[in-house]
DNA sequence: CAGAATCCTAATCGATACTG
DNA sequence: CAGTATCGATTAGGATTCTG
């Protein structure tokens, strides 16, 4: 990755913001966290948790997706290596998808966000609700 | 929040997909979780874990972002209570930004969401390599 | 059933210019 | 300096249709 600022040694992400390089966004890291952090990517990566799933359960289990981004995220995950298809060359065409263990790896970090901020709902709205009406 | 789901006793987004309610998209947490994971939020959040910061600091440190994302993201965040602003009434306008103590719980989430794609491109390039030339 | 292809709309983004 | 306003370009995303 980053070729011009390979100098820095040990970079995370987190590491190169606060330094103020920043210029990550030519980084392939920032693709891949794109497509985990989409709109569909979070909650398929949570859907997928529950295990192998075909595409129509995908579909009826995650809910407003269209067939088209359900597609397209897929592909998106399974490019990035999150994500195994297994096709059946059956009749009817019979396709199982599911987490491979880096997968499951992203998965677990996505959900632990998405519950942190479902727990902290709460707080969050209170918070909201004080700025609106409290000290104008 | 969910009305009509609020039956379900103590369900976090993860419970609900496994579940395969997952109509959450109605649910106030999925905006919120919009504005974390989005583009720039996610950049910014881990940006202000360095502390409190100028709008003009944020925009050079975080590089590719205009004034008007900048801008935008700042208000999201700020108005979900992860950021705190500062404006010092004085003739050269002075604003500060810093993290609110939510903020920093979920900029730790978001943070370390990022390291671990951060940390694992290595791997991920790898897999998606293997895919490519390998298993056709 | 799984998905590719097409078309189309609405939202997003970025650059620029303007204001207090 | 710290924004807001506006506009054009890009993109995400949905509905529909078609195929193996």
């Amino acid at each position: 990755m980053n070729d011009r600022i390979a100098a820095t040694p040990p970079a995370t992400l987190a590491e190169l913001l606060r330094r103020g390089n920043v210029f990550a966004e030519q980084c392939p890291s920032r693709e891949v966290l794109k497509h985990v952090t989409s709109r569909w990517g979070v909650l398929l990566l949570v859907a997928l948790l529950a295990g192998t799933q075909r595409f129509s359960d995908l579909r009826r289990k995650v809910g407003g997706i269209s067939e088209k981004m359900l597609a397209q995220t897929l592909q998106w995950l399974e490019a990035d290596g999150f994500v195994a298809r297994i096709a059946h060359p059956v009749v009817p065409p019979h396709v199982e998808y599911s987490l491979t263990p880096l997968g499951i790896e992203v998965a677990g970090k996505v959900e632990v966000l998405a519950d942190w901020i479902e727990f902290n709902l709460p707080a969050i709205m209170a918070a909201r609700a004080a700025r609106e009406s409290g000290p104008d």
